[in-house]
RNA sequence: GCCCCCAUCGUCUAGAGGCCUAGGACAUCGGCCUUUCAAGCCGGUAACAGGGAUUCGAAUUCCCUUGGGGGCACCA
């Protein structure tokens, strides 16, 4: 077990950490966690939570992706205090970074083309060969070097690593971590477009952003020790590093677009609420204790700790995801809960006919959604024959308790006439109203009532039926009891 | 191929040598409630990857094996 000092920021040591996305794609659960506990050491700690867009991979740059990745923040309340930096105007800084390198002797420029480190590296792969540049331009002769200068082809500047010895580090979360610098290549800082890479650009800005914390996904350690070691050559204090399990997809590999809905916007768009959310990639990697499982974003943050995060790399689980999320749901107001799902509904069925029906109508139907419910984006669903009057369903659902197509036309006919007769429509009159019926009629309640579900809702499954057809009300129950008649008729 | 990391129920996890006959949650399977569904309640199935070592005692420490993951770009 590690030392529970590491985790614990220091006395006096004030708290800065950062949220370093690259708009190359639309933010992903795992993107978005490492955000999360960014966010919440922060917060924690009394600390800043810095937004920095890393933004230096010109040809991959994703249109939209920063606004989507500034969306899903603000969604989940990830708000953050400093930014976002866009490190496309930051470019100055880099160069005179490389430029204090290259002075120093700790890079050097290096004009090998695309060709020729492609076709090394399917040398290499081919020799089963560890793939890493061959450092042909760390030691040009001056004649070279002029002569490849006077060629007009641009350089890459590139790290000169240490061919020996070892470069260690501490990890918050997994200890020591010692690698073999010969195992590390002369990797590029400087791309010829003038861009950093990914190492220079981000080491430079933690550095003059004053980072004291990098949390960041494991994919990252292994790059881990090529930052220290450039640290080193600058001069610098390093951070400390903590490198988060990671989040995988059902398969067990790296989250991606292969995995279905992985954009947290989608989530969004699904229904997810966001506390739900929080709540549930919080608990991917980090837990309280054994049992609590169900905690807000503010209870978190009072318990959040580096110590509690795990080693292991979590699979998304998304039946919890929802369960998780009808929790949440039910937890919400009637009045919070009929705002949210009445977003959906409109989305769902503005186009029809009967929308939009009567404000405290959607009202009445509200309830009896919210407890079934696991996403909004399923409201629709589960309410679509409050809406729609004109129902699909198959004849034959009629007789799904084993009636007889003319017993049921008998007890629909004799529940129309009778229905005639009601005054008080609502659910203790309809109550008091249809339980004799059934017994008069000799059907058990769940056959007569399974009977009438079919009719009045199109379904087997529905909310509880005097319930409905007191929102439904008469004239429409009527129609809809006669419909099934209709469709009784064309059964035999 | 090389380097690094990881290893408890199907999944998320608790577990820092005796509190472990391994706890909780999702899922799953029964049951209760009940007009169906949902919710709720009760109960069941289900895990320490394997092998050594240390120890009176190991899920917990060490080593090896195996398995899984990640990295090895003028991508981040």
């Amino acid at each position: 077990m590690l030392d529970a000092q590491l985790s614990r920021p220091e006395k006096g040591e004030s708290v800065r950490v950062r949220f370093a996305p690259s708009p190359t794609g639309y933010p992903h659960l795992g993107n978005i966690r490492t955000a999360l506990f960014n966010w919440l050491f922060a917060r924690h700690c009394g600390g800043k939570f810095v937004l920095r867009i890393e933004d230096t991979d010109v040809a991959r740059r994703v249109e939209g992706a920063t606004e989507a990745i500034l969306d899903g923040l603000r969604w989940l309340r990830l708000d953050w205090d400093e930014g976002p930096y866009f490190q496309s105007q930051r470019l100055g800084i880099y160069r005179e970074v490389a430029d204090q390198l290259l002075e120093n002797g700790y890079a050097y420029l290096c004009y090998c083309s695309p060709r020729r480190l492609e076709a090394m590296r399917q040398e290499q792969v081919r020799r089963k060969q560890p793939p890493k540049y061959d450092r042909h331009c760390r030691h040009l002769t001056q004649k070279a070097k002029a002569e490849l200068e006077a060629s007009g082809i641009t350089p890459v500047v590139r790290f000169q690593t240490p061919l020996e010895g070892q470069t260690e580090f501490q990890d918050l979360i997994r200890g020591e971590i010692v690698f073999e610098n010969a195992t590390l290549d002369d990797f590029v800082l400087l791309k010829s477009d003038g861009y950093p890479t990914y190492h220079l650009a981000n080491i430079a800005d933690d550095h003059s952003m004053e980072i004291s914390h990098v949390l960041r996904a494991d994919e990252w350690l292994s790059s881990t020790p090529r930052h220290m070691l450039l640290y080193r050559a600058l001069g610098w204090q390093p951070p400390k590093f903590a490198h988060l399990p990671m989040i995988l997809g059902p398969d067990k590999s790296k989250l991606s677009k292969r995995h279905g809905a992985v954009s947290i916007t989608e989530y969004r768009d699904q229904g997810y609420l966001p506390e739900a959310m929080t709540n549930f990639l919080t608990l991917l990697g980090w837990s309280l204790d054994d049992k609590t499982e169900l905690l807000s974003l503010e209870e978190i943050v009072r318990h959040f700790s580096l110590k509690r995060i795990g080693k292991t790399a979590a699979i998304f689980n998304k039946d919890k995801l929802e369960w998780m999320n009808g929790v949440y749901l039910r937890r919400l107001s009637l009045k919070e809960f009929a705002e949210q799902a009445t977003i959906f509904l409109e989305r769902h069925f503005s186009a029809s006919a009967e929308w939009p029906p009567p404000p405290e109508y959607v009202y009445q139907v509200m309830p009896l959604i919210q407890e079934r419910a696991r996403t909004l984006a399923q409201a629709p669903q589960l309410s679509e024959f409050f809406f729609i009057d004109e129902l699909e369903y198959d004849s034959s659902l009629l007789l799904s308790r084993g009636m007889s197509s003319t017993s049921a036309t008998q007890a629909i006919k004799v529940t129309l006439d009778r229905l005639k007769a009601v005054g008080n429509w609502d659910v203790a009159s309809l109550e008091g109203f249809l339980r004799p019926l059934a017994a008069e009629l000799g059907l058990s309640a769940r056959v007569f009532f399974g009977l009438l579900r079919v009719a009045i809702t199109g379904r087997t499954a529905a909310p509880p039926l005097f319930e409905t057809m007191a929102i439904i009300g008469k004239k429409r129950c009527s129609e809809r009891l006669t419909r099934a008649l209709d469709k009784l008729s064309t059964l035999d």
